[in-house]
DNA sequence: TATATTTACTACGACAAACGTAGTACGACA
DNA sequence: TGTCGTACTACGTTTGTCGTAGTAAATATA
């Protein structure tokens, strides 16, 4: 089955740990599982470019971090949680998909196949 | 208005100019005026990465290069046509295209607004 | 009690697409 | 003669993603 190139993710990966930080904090590990989980394999996060993703993102100002003092499983967490800024980024995000599926549709001519 | 950002789009300019190929010979100038005008001026390709992305699909097999002895305007042309392989990689890349949308959408949560 | 596994990161460097800036070169037009 | 439009070319930088490897604690297994 196809599968998605990092290429072509890129930049989503901001909109996709946004958005499961909605519901609520969450750290690396757990955010990882989700994603995977909700993208049915057809879109697994690599460990690094999650994790870069984290501290790019509290740099800008669109999450914030705060640790754990119960360790339940492993080695400590890193919670996250989205900020205000980080509300208004997400959706401005969310308006740029929009905008990119309508204009790179143009240049799609495909049938779109059917499952076989 | 929103644009689109170069990590947005990243990925997708091999299939917008490969589209526009699909149509019979083009060359630089003419690709990056016809990209502009299909996109609705949503999206305007620099003029670095489409000669890049010439040099990397030519050398990848996907685009054939000639010159034109005729001049018409300025400089002369060099012409790019596809190839057979270009045409299989754009097809593959519109497959993953539609993967993609599907994936992605599943982390977009807003509501879609009207045009106001 | 020793070791492996799972959890949960961190460090470091590499890669490649896209970009910024600048320059070249030709024709047409005023 | 100089500017504008056409049509590139060169070169170095930036940035998100990736590969590989290492650290560290808790729990499962032997």
């Amino acid at each position: 089955m196809a599968e998605i190139s990092s290429d072509v993710i890129r930049g989503y990966n901001d909109i996709i740990i946004l958005y499961l930080l909605l519901d609520g904090p969450s750290y690396g590990y757990e955010i990882s599982k989700r994603i995977r989980l909700l993208a049915e394999e057809k879109y697994v996060i690599k460990e690094t470019t999650l994790y870069s993703a984290f501290t790019r993102m509290e740099k800008n100002g669109y999450i914030e971090s705060f640790t754990d003092e119960v360790m339940s499983g492993g080695k400590k967490r890193t919670y996250y949680r989205i900020t205000d800024a980080g509300k208004e980024y997400y959706k401005a995000k969310c308006e740029e998909w929009q905008l990119t599926k309508e204009v790179i549709d143009k240049f799609i001519s495909i049938v779109q196949g059917e499952n076989t």
